[in-house]
Parts: structure tokens; C-alpha cells; sequence
DNA sequence: CAAAGCACCCTTTGT
């Protein structure tokens, strides 16, 4: 590989920058000259990026299509054509194995008809089952008639082809007969970080070639065709990628063969140099432009832009079926004509994009140019390119991978193209991994070569063994393969975010409200009597629900009913926000109104879920089982139609329609019940946490909504610093709060009592925040062996600790432990920050509570860096404290303790503490979580440095609430914890 | 200077 110098750029052939990355291969002089012309050699372009087959061969008609189906995936919608053509694919494959006759390939067509597999995209596509069996038959005896001429020496009643190979010597005859004589492989997956290619094959198979001179033995790619017989470039060109890509597992190909499925016939395609390296110079296209989506403009620190795509073409005909057309008029609207790229027909731009205003247009060249800073930077930090860069040993180590693994035991078939594979590591114990059950993983062979074997998903890990669930059956390959199995964190992930940002873009009604209320501000509008909404035989059961609430939670529930457009729950800490959305869903139930419940989180949706169970409120769950609760499980789409053995679109049409609430993640919207079904209500919760694309994701699809959160807790995480200052960070929820009207605020709490709720009071909530009873003011923590505690520690040091006595007193409910003097220094490394003293101090205190009497499970750590989390793990396994639940403030928002503790980390000279800290929402969060009890250590003078912090200990000071531990104290420490 | 979450992916066909 090798870094481009100043010098050395052909703009004519290539558009490469100074500073980009290029793979060569071919000749090369002594002198350092590479050759690359028509006989030999390739110049591959930021070969770490992967580009599909097909992604190449579309982009022959119009490059920037090509561009704009990767940015913009999820805009792709099927057709009735590809759905019939992937399954007789299908069958084709599953025919490879069991014959090709008549009855047979019936058979199978009936059962992928009438299977489970394809009924969604049916549902989808709204046709019937009968209809795709009746255009699926037309196609069957071509199969058999391609089986008889191809399989199976029939070879000698076939017509002559005309192959000549690349490396056949000049007079060789290319005249040939072809036999298949086995099927290596069907769907063979390959990434090739050599020529930057990614794809499937859909058939790989041993090839016989008879020739009058000789007989040659060949394993060859063979592409599926089920459309019109083109032999077109397109379809060509596909094959030519392929015999590319098949040298990562096998010697080169030569050739590969297109099979149209309709009539039967097959034809051979030739992968020629001069081809192979055309195709090449456009997927290096293709990189470049996916690499520079953007760029800085100005100097050093300057502002980013978004890049122009590829030239609009003006072939008319290729654009009338585009399926990006949209997008395409739209980036032009939007970004490049502020670039001064005018395109060549005005008119076209013109017909797209007439109904958006300036401020849309704004908005969404805005957002296009976020999401892709953010994306740039996610894939600077671990792009997937890792796994064939880096040494397996060093992504072992990181935790993101597993190597030396042995299938073992069986491949069991759990369902079509979902096979469950065991593995155990040729050591004797698991190494430790992150892997967790649910996670999406990437199988490849320890081998070079055997990279992105399958995929699939972790079901389970424990110390000797890791099962997975894969899209392939790897039983073929040989019983002694080593495996690596890497965590796929995929790429960017910022695909739903740019799919919801096109489609509010988009000429419709739903889109267009959106866009008023959300790019306009229009002032959301709501009813004036109840009495018009609520129907007479609701109206006793609403009531019934409205007595358990208070005051706060009855407005709610108003303001959401008389709602026209959208209401904003503010959702202040312990003020009951999962119960006030499960009231919510219940009076909308009872009111006959259908609701989709969404949040970010899958156990954030599981949590209102488990409360609604309750109430006999029906509702379907849909995402994927593992993700989702256990309890919960049985709801979801999956599990009903196992156990229900579900086969026919009308039952999958029943179930799909069977509840008026469907319950979901914000990501998990790209389900084909979307297509069809529309609600009354959408329910976001955590809204405050969710970017404003993703949060959008659900709202096209309901009338009105409601989202729950609270924009004084933490916001969406946005990684690009330049992306955040240019306001990614701002939730749809913190946009729309502007619109006093539409807001409503929960301040009845029943988490803290009174002392600690006057922190967050004083800090953030500006008095607003109230106890929800005398009972949950005067709480306190119960130690029930204190006393014993007390005087054990007088017999057996001299108890002079006064803070200890301090710290232990149960009504002393917040404590600022200052370290100042211990001292107790952080430390970094290249885990991340940590401060062992605080660390050490953090567990004696929780050992000491436990001693007096509070359950382990009643305590909870806070700090904001992991490795410090992880260094208080490793001390409390150490002094046998299980159960006391160590987490990250982001992981303890919307949670809470009785006890909680919060190391603070930051404690240096130098004065900079880093971000985290900076952020005054992350210290609202962590200083909310506590019942009864709040214990925060840190050095004053340096966490006094950030305002928010000053703010906090400012006050704590004013109450007395900071206890300074005397120089060495800790030392007497050791002696108390043999208490 | 490091916080967390979600996401199936590559294909299928039409001029």
C-alpha cells in the first residue's frame, strides 16, 4: 500500500487527491516505476472500502445514482419483479442440491410460497401468494431444460459456445462445450481488501471445459439472471467482479457464466485485463467519492462543506426509472447549487424539489452535512477495515474479537438461512471478550482468504464455548479450520438518520406537516373540550386511571388528548415517567385511538411494556427476540408467528392488524407494517437522548405525537466536535421546546428525598421540583447494623474518622467527600482516566455499608470513565462485595439507588478535565440517581475549575455538606475494613 | 482523551 505523493495525479483517468491511499499491482522497475497498461496491472483506490459488485455495475448507466444509493440506502423500496427474482434464486440454489426436475423444483416453489421466509415482503408488496406461484411456474421448465443441457456429461447434446479464456495462447480454438460437474458453493460471501470488492456469489461451480484439443477443469462464478435476456454490459460486468473476487478463495477463474433464468440459456463472460481494470478505474470512482463526501475549506482549523456528487446525466430515459431521483434533485437543490453546480435541465430540479421552501432546503443540506462529519469521524475511530488491518492478537486483546476458535458439535438448521454453529477455542478456556449475546458478528477463517466467511448474531457465550446464529452453513469447509470471530459494529450507521431527513423531504401530507411543524416552528394547535375527543363509553375508565394520578400527570394526559399536533412531556428525575407513559397508552387504549410506542432503546420500550402487561392493554412488539426482554418476548412478531406456525399473508395480515398498539425502537421502523399502517398516537420516550433524523423515524407514521424526556439529562452523543457545534446535538424534543404551548411538566418525584432533591433544585431545576409525599421527603437509608458497626469500629481502631461517622449517618442524605488532601491523584493510560486512591476509598465506603446492614443490590457507583469502573470492579471481586451495581453515568440515566456513590476521577493540576465532566446535564444525571442517600468524592479545588461543578460545591459548602478527609486518612482505612 | 445506542446485508428488476 502506498500513501500518493505530490506529483503523481492523472486527473484524466482518476480523481485522486494528494494525501489518498492506493493499492498498486503489476510490474515494478528497480527504479520504482510501476507499469499498469493493457496487458497487466491495477491501481486500486482506497482499497479498505468495500464496494459491492452491484454498486459498480449500476453505476455504468449514472454515477451518481450509484453514490446516492450508498448515502441514501434505505430510499431503495422492492418491486414485484425482484421480489419474484430472489426467490427463484432461491430455488435455483435449493435445487442445486436436490435435482432438477420437474416435480422437484415444484416442490420446492411451493414450500418458498407458502414458507414463513418471504411473507413479509409480500405483505409489503400487497400481492397474494397464488399470483407469485403462477409467474414463479412459468420459469420452472427452463430450469430443468438449462439442468439437462449443462449437468451431467448432457454436454454432448448441447450447442457450441464460443469461449475464449484470457490465458489461452493466441490460435486456441473457442470452441467449447461446457459441463457442470459440481456445485462448490451457493451465496459465497467474499470481501477482497485487494481489489477493494465486496459481494455474493450466486453460484460457484466446477466447471468442465471440452474442447476439441483438450479438456479444461475450472471453478467459475455463474450469475443469475431472471429478467429480460440483455447480455447487457451491466449484467457482464457483474461477472467480470466476480472472477475478480473468486481469486481470494481460489486461483483465478478466467471467465464466469451469465444464466437467464427465463429462457435457460447461459453465456460465457470472459474476465479480460482491459475489462477487469475498466470496471476498476470506475469502482476507484466510485471510493473517491465516498471518501471525499466532504471537505474543509479554508485552512488548518477551517469550516467543512459538502462535496458535489458526480455530474447529473442527461440521458432522459435512464433517469425515468431512477429510483434516486429524488435524492438526486434535492442534493443539487440543497447543497450544490450553493456550490454554483448548476445542473443541465433545470426543469427537472425544479419538478422535484418545487414544493420546499429555503428553510427546508436549509434543513436538510444542514443535516446531510452533520450526519456526515459525524460518520467520518465514527469511521476514522474503528471503521471494519480493522479486521483485515490489524493483527488478529491485537483486536483480541481490545476485546472486539476471538481467535483460534473450533466449530464443535452440529449445525443445526434453525430455519431457512439461519444456522446455529458452536465454537470452542483451541485453548483451554474462552479468552475474555466483549461479545455479548445479541451482538452481530463476522466469521473468517484464521487462513488469508477466508475473510467474511458469514454473519450472524451471538446466542450465547460463556467461559468454554460461543454459539452463533449464522447466515451460512460452514459444515462444508474442513473440521480442522481455525475461525476469528469479530464483532460487526458496522459502518457509520448514520443510514436511517439521512433515509428520514429524504423522506421528510418528501411531496406528501405526512411529510409536509413535519416539516411545517418541525422546520417552521408552526405553533402546534389543540382542541378545546375534552368532550369532543373522549368517547361516552371511555369516559368511566379514563376516569378511573386519572384518580391514581397527581396533578401534573392529569395535565399531561389532557394536553396529550386534546393535542392536534404534538405535546413535549418534561419528565424530571423520579417523577414516574415509564408510569405516566403507561397511564398515557392506556387511556389512548381505552379511547379506542391506535398508538405506536417507540424509543431509542430496546429496554426503554421493554420497560413500559412490562408495566403494561398489567392492564390486559394488548400490544405487538416487533425487533429482533434477542434484543428484547424475556418476559416481553412472547409479544413480538417472532414468537406468535412460531407458535402459531403462521405460513399465509392473511394470517400475517391478522396479525399485523390485530392490536391497536405496536411497540417499538425508532431504528426498528423500517418494518414492512409500515408500509401499510398508520396510527393515531406516536409515543417517544427518551426524546431528549435521540437525534432529531432518528427521532423523526417514527412520526411519519402517526397523526399526532408525544414525545417524553427531559432536555436538563443527557443529550444525543455526537462524537464530531465540529458536528456538535453546529447543533447535532440538539433532540427534536430541546427544538420543539420553544413551543411553550405544547409543553408539560412532571415535578412530582418520588425518588429523592427532600435534601437530595435540593441539589438538583438549586443546580437545575429552578425550585420546580417537588416531593411526591411527606413519606418520599424524610426517607432515609436503612442500615439496620449500624449501631453494632459503630461500636466495633470504636473497639477495634480509634475511631477517630470523625467524616466516617459523618458519611455513616444515615441523615446526613448528601456528602461531598473532598480528597484534597489524601491526596488522591488521577492517572491516565491508554485504558482511559482513573484514580485508584478514589477507587479504593469508593469500595471501603461500600463494604462499610454493606457491613451495616444495606443490601449490596440497594448501592450503586457512578463514575463517568470506564476504566475507572473497571478498577472498582476488580476491587470489590477482591474483597468479595458482589451484586453492587458499577456503571457510567449514560448507562445509569433513567435508574436509581437507594445508596449512590460517584467518583468524580478528574483530580490534577493542570487544569483540564476533559469533556465529560464539562457537561452539566451528565452531573444533573449523576447527582439524581440517589433514593436516600448521596456520596460524591473528589478533589474540590481542581473539579472548582468547571463552572457547573463550582456551582455544586458552592452550595454544598453553604450547607455544610462537604467533608474533607485528613491527610493519610485513608491509610487508617485498611485498619477499619478488617472490621 | 474516549460517553452509548441502534442497525442485517447484498441483492433482486426496470429502461
Amino acid at each position: 500500500m502506498k500513501r500518493l505523493s505530490p506529483g503523481f495525479c492523472n486527473r484524466d483517468l482518476l480523481p485522486v487527491e494528494v494525501g489518498d491511499i492506493i493499492h498498486l499491482e503489476g510490474e515494478c522497475d528497480s527504479d520504482g516505476t510501476w507499469t499498469i497498461d493493457g496487458e497487466s496491472g491495477y491501481l486500486i483506490l482506497y482499497p479498505d472500502i468495500l464496494i459491492s459488485s452491484t454498486s459498480i455495475a449500476n453505476s455504468i448507466r449514472c454515477l451518481r445514482r450509484a453514490v446516492l444509493s450508498e448515502k441514501f440506502k434505505v430510499c431503495d423500496r422492492g418491486s414485484l419483479q425482484m421480489l419474484i427474482g430472489t426467490m427463484l434464486h432461491d430455488i435455483f440454489q435449493t435445487a442445486v442440491t436436490s435435482g432438477f426436475t420437474q416435480e422437484n423444483l415444484q416442490e420446492i416453489a411451493f414450500k418458498k410460497v407458502h414458507g414463513p421466509k418471504y411473507l413479509k415482503e409480500m405483505y409489503e408488496l400487497n400481492v397474494n401468494q397464488i399470483k407469485i406461484m403462477q409467474e414463479i411456474e412459468e420459469y420452472l421448465p427452463s430450469f430443468t431444460k438449462w439442468a439437462s443441457s449443462f449437468l451431467h456429461k448432457s454436454h454432448v447434446c448441447q450447442q457450441d459456445m464460443q469461449l475464449k479464456l484470457p490465458s489461452d495462447v493466441n490460435k486456441e480454438d473457442p470452441i467449447c462445450k461446457i459441463e457442470v460437474t459440481d456445485f462448490v458453493d451457493i451465496e459465497e460471501n467474499i470481501w477482497s481488501p485487494r481489489y477493494g470488492l465486496k459481494g455474493k456469489i450466486d453460484v460457484t461451480a466446477s466447471v468442465k471445459i471440452h474442447r476439441r484439443s483438450k479438456t479444461a477443469f475450472k471453478v467459475m462464478p455463474l450469475e443469475l439472471k431472471t429478467g429480460r435476456e440483455t447480455n447487457s454490459i451491466e449484467h457482464r460486468s457483474q461477472v467480470v467482479l466476480y472472477t475478480l473476487l473468486s481469486q481470494e478463495r481460489r486461483s483465478d477463474p478466467e471467465a464466469g457464466f451469465l444464466l437467464y433464468l427465463k429462457s435457460g440459456n447461459m453465456y460465457p463472460v470472459p474476465g479480460n485485463h482491459m475489462d477487469r481494470r475498466e470496471l476498476l478505474k470506475l469502482r476507484n470512482q466510485l471510493a473517491f467519492y465516498f471518501v471525499h463526501g466532504i471537505k474543509k475549506i479554508g485552512s488548518e482549523n477551517g469550516q467543512t462543506e459538502l462535496s458535489p456528487l458526480p455530474a447529473i446525466i442527461t440521458d432522459k430515459q435512464t433517469c425515468k426509472y431512477c429510483s434516486q431521483i429524488h435524492n438526486c434533485a434535492l442534493y443539487n437543490r440543497a447543497v450544490e447549487q450553493d456550490l454554483g453546480v448548476l445542473p443541465p435541465d433545470m426543469s427537472f430540479i425544479e419538478m422535484q424539489t418545487q414544493h420546499l421552501k429555503p428553510s427546508h432546503l436549509k434543513y436538510f443540506g444542514l443535516w446531510c452535512l452533520m450526519c456526515s462529519l459525524e460518520a467520518q469521524c465514527k469511521e476514522g475511530k474503528k471503521g471494519r477495515r480493522n479486521i483485515w488491518l490489524m493483527p488478529a492478537a491485537e483486536r483480541e486483546r481490545d476485546g472486539s474479537c476471538v481467535g483460534n476458535l473450533i466449530r464443535t458439535g452440529k449445525v443445526e438448521t434453525v430455519s431457512e438461512g439461519r444456522y446455529l454453529h458452536h465454537f470452542q477455542s483451541t485453548h483451554d478456556t474462552m479468552p475474555a471478550t466483549n461479545l455479548m449475546q445479541g451482538d452481530r458478528v463476522l466469521v473468517s477463517g484464521q487462513e488469508k482468504g477466508l475473510l467474511a466467511l458469514s454473519c450472524g448474531y451471538v446466542s450465547e457465550v460463556n467461559q468454554t464455548k460461543i454459539s452463533c446464529l449464522l447466515d451460512r452453513n460452514l459444515a462444508k469447509l474442513p473440521e480442522d479450520t481455525l475461525f476469528i470471530l469479530d464483532h460487526e459494529e458496522g459502518i457509520g450507521g448514520l443510514d436511517a438518520h439521512l433515509g428520514n431527513l429524504s423522506k421528510l423531504m418528501e411531496n406528501s401530507a405526512e411529510s409536509e406537516k413535519l416539516r411545517s411543524l418541525i422546520i417552521d416552528f408552526h405553533k402546534p394547535q389543540f382542541l378545546q373540550h375534552l368532550s369532543s375527543v373522549l368517547p361516552l363509553e371511555a369516559k368511566d375508565t379514563v376516569a378511573n386511571i386519572l384518580k391514581g394520578l397527581n396533578k401534573p400527570q392529569k395535565q399531561a394526559m389532557k394536553r396529550v388528548l386534546l393535542s392536534k399536533d404534538y405535546t413535549l412531556i418534561v419528565g424530571m428525575p423520579g417523577t414516574g415517567k415509564t408510569t405516566t407513559i403507561c397511564n398515557l397508552v392506556r387511556i389512548l387504549y381505552a379511547c379506542k385511538f391506535s398508538v405506536l410506542l417507540t424509543s431509542y432503546t430496546h429496554s426503554a420500550v421493554d420497560n413500559i411494556l412490562l408495566k403494561l402487561v398489567k392492564f390486559k392493554v394488548g400490544f405487538l412488539r416487533l425487533g429482533r427476540s434477542q434484543k428484547i426482554h424475556p418476559d416481553i418476548r412472547k409479544f413480538t412478531e417472532e414468537e406468535i408467528c412460531k407458535v402459531n406456525a403462521i405460513t399465509s399473508l392473511c394470517h400475517l395480515e391478522e396479525l399485523y392488524n390485530s392490536q391497536p398498539v405496536v411497540a417499538t425502537t425508532c431504528m426498528g421502523i423500517n418494518h414492512p407494517i409500515f408500509t401499510r399502517r398508520r396510527f393515531d398516537f406516536c409515543i417517544v420516550d427518551e426524546a431528549s437522548q435521540i437525534s432529531q433524523p432518528v427521532c423523526l423515524g417514527p412520526l411519519f407514521y402517526a397523526s399526532r405525537f408525544v414525545l417524553v424526556g427531559d432536555h436538563q439529562q443527557l443529550p444525543p452523543l455526537v462524537q464530531s466536535a465540529e458536528a456538535r457545534d453546529l447543533g447535532m446535538n440538539e433532540s427534536l424534543f430541546k427544538r420543539l421546546e420553544q413551543n411553550k404551548e405544547a409543553v408539560v411538566q412532571l415535578t412530582v418525584q418520588y425518588r429523592m428525598n427532600s435534601k437530595i432533591m435540593a441539589l438538583t433544585n438549586k443546580l437545575v431545576y429552578e425550585g420546580k421540583l417537588e416531593c411526591g409525599s411527606e413519606k418520599v421527603g424524610t426517607a432515609t437509608v436503612n442500615l439496620p447494623n449500624l449501631k453494632d458497626l459503630k461500636l466495633k469500629m470504636e473497639l477495634f481502631t480509634d475511631y477517630s474518622e470523625t467524616w466516617l461517622k459523618d458519611v455513616l449517618e444515615p441523615s446526613n442524605a448528601v456528602c461531598f467527600l473532598n480528597t484534597e488532601k489524601v491526596p488522591a491523584p488521577e492517572t491516565a493510560d491508554k485504558g482511559g482516566v482513573s484514580n485508584v486512591m478514589e477507587a479504593k476509598l469508593v469500595v471501603f465506603l461500600t463494604s462499610l455499608f454493606i457491613k451495616a446492614g444495606c443490601k449490596s443490590c440497594d448501592v450503586g457507583i457512578i463514575a463517568p470513565y470506564r476504566q475507572q469502573l473497571k478498577i472498582i470492579s476488580e476491587l470489590l471481586a477482591k474483597s468479595s462485595v458482589s451484586n453492587v451495581e458499577v456503571n457510567t453515568v449514560d448507562k445509569y440515566q433513567g435508574r436509581d439507588k437507594s445508596i449512590i456513590i460517584v467518583s468524580f476521577v478528574r483530580s490534577n493540576t493542570d487544569g483540564n478535565l476533559g469533556d465529560l465532566l464539562k457537561d452539566w446535564r451528565r452531573l444533573n444525571v449523576a447527582i439524581t440517581r440517589a433514593k436516600h442517600k448521596l456520596i460524591m468524592l473528589g478533589c474540590v479545588p481542581a473539579l472548582g475549575r468547571y463552572l457547573c461543578l463550582e456551582t455544586l460545591l458552592c452550595y454544598l459548602s453553604t450547607e455544610n455538606m462537604i467533608f474533607t478527609l485528613p491527610a493519610g486518612g485513608h491509610e487508617g482505612l485498611v485498619l477499619a475494613s478488617s472490621v
